[in-house]
DNA sequence: CTATGCCTAACGAACGTTAGTTAGTATATC
DNA sequence: GATATACTAACTAACGTTCGTTAGGCATAG
């Protein structure tokens, strides 16, 4: 009896775990949902991962580690501290809009990540690129409160990324609100000169 | 033999629910877990409900009504524009923070929330505040884009606050940057002066 | 030959849900 | 005022399914 002879290596199966997670979460997925989707029975699982809680917290861990050299590339431009920001927030909002499974995975995280999730996920993915866009506003603005700034500035690309579902059936929603050079030329002009920057 | 008659009524199971699926969403509560915090069997509550679904929907329709008209006397203050914005911003940071409920409900459901669920919530809960918002950024930035304008307030409010757990370990983070009067004049004044107005 | 990777089969627990029953309460009839 | 009727909200018991997980066997690669 020959049956097929496709070996997953651990990290097929944590590639294809990954979407299910940010889709539906994690009491939302199955042992049975990932093995089917890998190609496997759901016993078979257990010869990579001791058990569901191991195997979730690989994924988020090998969904985020690419993450973190992406976003450092990100703000290593150079120029005048205006352009500079210019430049970052372009480039992170086109990143982020490529990946709606890395911000569903984040809010996920946000909502029911544990402490040690939370401080390995701020350690590992968020550090370096947040010390960044801290220096950046530091730049900007000498003397800010450089942590509220670089919260601030990632708030206002996440929400209008993440709020695309339901903004489509607010007054005034368009298609267009969904592009990402409209969304960064939107928040680089709010950031540098506020809500009158936002004139025709 | 007495059993004891504590009759809860749909409402009350409801006020009872929304805590738990705002904690651990729609498939991480059981009917069981349901039934146990209202203290009565789980059958029980197909009395009330014809299943599961219709009691999450409803808890939501429930979790939000509230809120629409108290959204809504946020934006009735008088006076310039600039003061009203101040003020709307402050209250509905002050409103927002005491609830993390609502925002964790808000959160899921723009990441589970099907269309139809969407739409609901966008029409009843959000739709009335939002154009509040729209003709308060059309008075302050003439001809602004005031979809994008209102989405931009909301997420600096709300970013700041979801990102708490995760924010006591980014650097900088201090207890201070959750406090509500904090978070409200830094997103005043980069609303009013863009980031410039972010120094001391 | 050993280790690995997958299989089938099965476990106990929990899941959403249904059926049938009981106690209490309000309403209508005699 | 007593009695019958109907409704409500709870109960116990169980259904079939799915859950995470374990045990044991078979095939292939090194």
């Amino acid at each position: 009896m020959m049956r097929p002879v496709i070996q997953k290596t651990t990290e097929e199966i944590l590639d294809l775990a990954i979407p299910l997670f940010a889709q539906s979460g994690y009491t939302g997925v199955s042992m049975r949902n990932i093995a089917d989707v890998v190609g496997i029975k759901a016993a078979s699982l257990y010869h990579h991962f001791p058990d569901k809680q191991t195997l979730y917290i690989q994924a988020m861990a090998r969904a985020f580690e690419d993450k973190a050299q992406g976003f450092s590339t990100v703000l290593t431009v150079t120029g005048t501290p205006e352009k500079r920001l210019a430049g970052f927030v372009q480039m992170f909002t086109t990143l982020m809009s490529k990946d709606p499974e890395f911000r569903a995975l984040l809010q996920r995280e946000l909502l029911d990540g544990d402490e040690v999730r939370l401080k390995q996920l701020a350690r590992e993915v968020f550090h370096e690129p947040f010390i960044a866009m801290e220096s950046l506003a530091e730049e900007l603005v000498p003397g800010c409160d450089t942590h509220m700034v670089a919260i601030s500035i990632a708030s206002l690309i996440l929400y209008h990324l993440e709020t695309a579902p339901i903004r489509r059936y607010l007054p005034g929603g368009k298609t267009r609100h969904n592009k990402p050079d409209v969304i960064s030329r939107h928040v680089t002009s709010l950031l540098l000169h506020g809500l009158k920057g936002c004139r025709k």
